[in-house]
DNA sequence: CTGTTAGCGCCTTCAA
DNA sequence: TTGAAGGCGCTAACAG
C-alpha cells in the first residue's frame, strides 16, 4: 500500500515533517547528513507524496492539458512524441483532451481544464479561429495559465507563443517549383473544413498563381479516404485530362488523389505532378513515393513544450512567435 | 480569476458549504429549490471545484493513466479516440504515459502513476512481457487500482481484465487461406522485438504451417521503413523467386514489402499474396489496397475504458478475458 | 434536508 | 538548520 504518507518518513528518520518536505523540494536548505537519512528512510519506505495534497499546497501540479483535434491525425501522433520526451525531462505530467465530437462549447471545457490544475496549456488544434483564439486568451490572462500553440497558429496577433512551421511560404515555394516546371492547371486539395493553417496553405498556392497570371483551382474534400476518393474519381471525371499538378495540404489526400488518377491511366509524374505537406509514413510508403514538405513536426512539439515549461518557470520566451525551417523533400511524384 | 471557492458560492447562496458540496455530488440529497439557488449562484461565480482539494478530500481522482508504447502507431492513436469519446461519458480525464524510449525501470514508473492518484491504468504496450505482467498484479493488488490490459495480453494467466482479438485465430485463419489457394512458400513478417501479441501470430502461422507439413519462414525486421525496406531487398534478392505468400504483423510493413517486391518486378497478387493485420489507413491507400484482419481498435479501446470504470466503481467484470471479433478482408493483394 | 466539524497530505512562513 | 502551526479547498460523517 502506498499508505506511506510525510508523517510516517518524519517518525521514521527521525525529523519533523517539515525537513522531509525540504529534503525533497528544497534539498539546499537541509543538512547533508540530515538529508541523506530522510532520503534512505524515503526509498525503504518506497513513500512518493501524494499528488493531491502537494497540489493542494503548493498551487503546482506538474501537469499540463495537451487540447488535440484528433488523436488518430499522423501529425497530433507524432507531436505528441516530441512533447512526451520532452515533458519527461521535466517530470511533467500530460493530460490528454481530445476536441472531436466535443459536444461542449470550448471555453466551458477550457474552464474545466484549468479546475484541474494544470500548470500550463498547449494547444495543437489547426481549426482554431478568432472566437477561439480570444477564448485562449481570456484563458491566458483571467487564470493566469501559460499557452502555446503547436503547429498551429492565428496570424492576426500574436499574444500566444506559437511554435510553426511558414505554412504560406511552404506553399507558395511549391506552387512556384511546379509553375517554373511548365505545369499550367495546377490545382490545391484542401479540406472541407477551412482551418487557419490550411488557409494560409491555400493563400500561399493563390500568391503563386497570381504571380503567374494564371487561374486558380481550389478543391474542398474531406480528409477521409473513402469519401475522398469517390470526390476525386467524379470530379476529374472530365476535367481529369487538363489537370496537370496538384498540392495537397495532407499527405493521405495526396496519396488518394495519385491512387485515383492512376487508376483512371493517368502518370504520375509524367502527366500529374504532386506535392503533399507534412512528410508522414504515408509520403514513404506510396507508390511513387510522395514529394513533400517536411515539417520537422516532432521538434515542433518539443519545442512547445519546452516553451511553455519557460513560461511556467515564469520565465517568458522572449519571442513569441517562432517559425521552424521546413524542406521541400523531392521524391517520385515530380520532376527534378 | 478562478478564486471563487466553495465558500463564496455557499456565503452567496446563503447556505453552508457542505450542501454546495452535496448539490454537486448528491444532488438527490438537497431540497429542489435550494437546488437550484445554488445551482444558480455556481453558474454565476462560474464556480468549478479544485481537482486537488476535490481529490484529496474524496480519494478519487477521475482520471486514468494511459500508458502507450508510442504514439505515433496507428493502433495506438486509434484506440485512444475510443478510449477518450468513453472516457468522456465518465467526466474521466486522460493521463498520458509513453513509454518509448522511457529510461527508468516500469516498477518504478508505475509506482508515480499510483502516487499522480489515478483511479485506473489503461496498459496498452503490447510488448508485455511475464515479469512486467507481475508487476501490474502487484501494483493492481497492493495499491488497490484497477488495470485493464487493451490490446495485448498475458496468455498464460488471466488475473487482469483484458480486451483483444484471437490474434492467434486471425494468424491461423490467414496462412490457411494462402495455403487452400496453393500457397507454398509463405513467409511470416514480423518485428524484430519479440511481442507478446505478435508471438501469438506467429503461433497462429506456425501451426497452420505444421498442418500443412509445410516448412515455415519467419522474418524478423524492423517496424522502421527505412529499415525493412533495405532489409526486404536484401533478403528476397535470390529466394525472391520462391516465396509466394506473405503475411506481416502490422500493414505498414505488409504495405513496405509490396513496395519492394513490384519494384523488383514481382507482381501482387499473382506472383505473392500478402496479408496485413489492423485495417489503418496504410492498407486503403496502398496500391493494390491491402488485404487484411480488420482489428476493430477503437472498440477495443472503448470496451476497455468501460470495463475499467466499472472496476473503479467497484462493480467488477465477471469474465476478465474478453475477446472481440474480428474479420478478414480480401482485397487487392490476394486472390479470391 | 441542512449545518458543523474534522480531517485528506503536504507546503510554507515564522520562530527558535 | 530545524520544528511548530496554519492553511490549501473540499468531502464526509455526525448532529440537528
Amino acid at each position: 500500500m502506498n499508505k506511506a504518507t510525510i508523517y510516517n518518513v518524519a517518525y521514521a528518520a527521525n525529523v519533523s515533517l517539515a525537513t522531509v518536505s525540504r529534503t525533497l523540494n528544497n534539498p539546499e536548505k537541509v543538512k547533508p547528513e540530515t538529508r541523506e537519512r530522510v532520503m534512505r528512510v524515503i526509498k525503504e519506505l518506497g513513500y512518493k507524496p501524494n499528488a493531491f495534497a502537494r497540489g493542494l499546497a503548493s498551487k503546482r501540479s506538474t501537469n499540463v492539458a495537451v487540447i488535440v483535434p484528433d488523436m488518430s491525425r499522423s501529425s497530433v501522433a507524432e507531436m505528441l512524441n516530441g512533447i512526451a520526451v520532452e515533458a519527461r525531462k521535466y517530470d511533467y505530467s500530460l493530460l490528454i483532451y481530445v476536441l472531436k465530437d466535443e459536444t461542449k462549447d470550448e471555453a466551458e471545457m477550457l474552464k474545466e481544464v484549468v479546475a484541474s490544475q494544470v500548470d500550463g496549456i498547449l494547444y495543437l488544434n489547426d481549426e482554431i479561429n478568432e472566437e477561439q483564439y480570444r477564448t485562449l486568451n481570456v484563458i491566458q490572462d483571467e487564470y493566469k495559465v501559460p499557452i502555446v500553440l503547436a503547429n498551429t497558429l492565428y496570424p492576426f496577433d500574436n499574444k500566444l507563443v506559437t511554435v510553426c512551421i511558414d505554412y504560406f511560404k511552404a506553399s507558395h515555394d511549391l506552387t512556384k517549383r511546379l509553375l517554373d516546371r511548365g505545369r499550367k492547371n495546377i490545382y490545391m486539395l484542401t479540406t472541407a473544413r477551412k482551418y487557419m493553417v490550411n488557409d494560409l496553405k491555400e493563400q500561399g498556392y493563390l500568391k503563386a498563381m497570381k504571380e503567374a497570371d494564371i487561374e486558380p483551382n481550389i478543391i474542398r474534400t474531406s480528409g477521409d479516404i473513402s469519401i475522398n476518393t469517390v470526390h476525386f474519381n467524379e470530379l476529374f471525371k472530365n476535367v481529369g485530362m487538363e489537370i496537370d499538378g496538384v498540392i495537397a495540404v495532407r499527405d493521405s489526400i495526396a496519396v488518394s488523389f495519385i491512387n485515383s488518377m492512376i487508376d483512371k491511366g493517368r502518370r504520375v509524374p509524367e502527366d500529374i505532378e504532386v506535392y503533399g505537406f507534412q512528410n508522414t509514413k504515408y509520403a514513404s510508403l506510396s507508390r511513387p513515393k510522395l514529394s513533400c514538405v517536411d515539417i520537422p513536426i516532432t521538434d515542433i512539439g518539443a519545442k512547445a513544450m519546452g516553451f511553455l515549461k519557460r513560461e511556467i518557470d515564469g520565465n517568458p520566451v522572449d519571442v513569441k512567435f517562432n517559425v521552424l525551417d521546413h524542406d521541400i523533400v523531392e521524391r517520385g511524384t515530380t520532376q527534378r
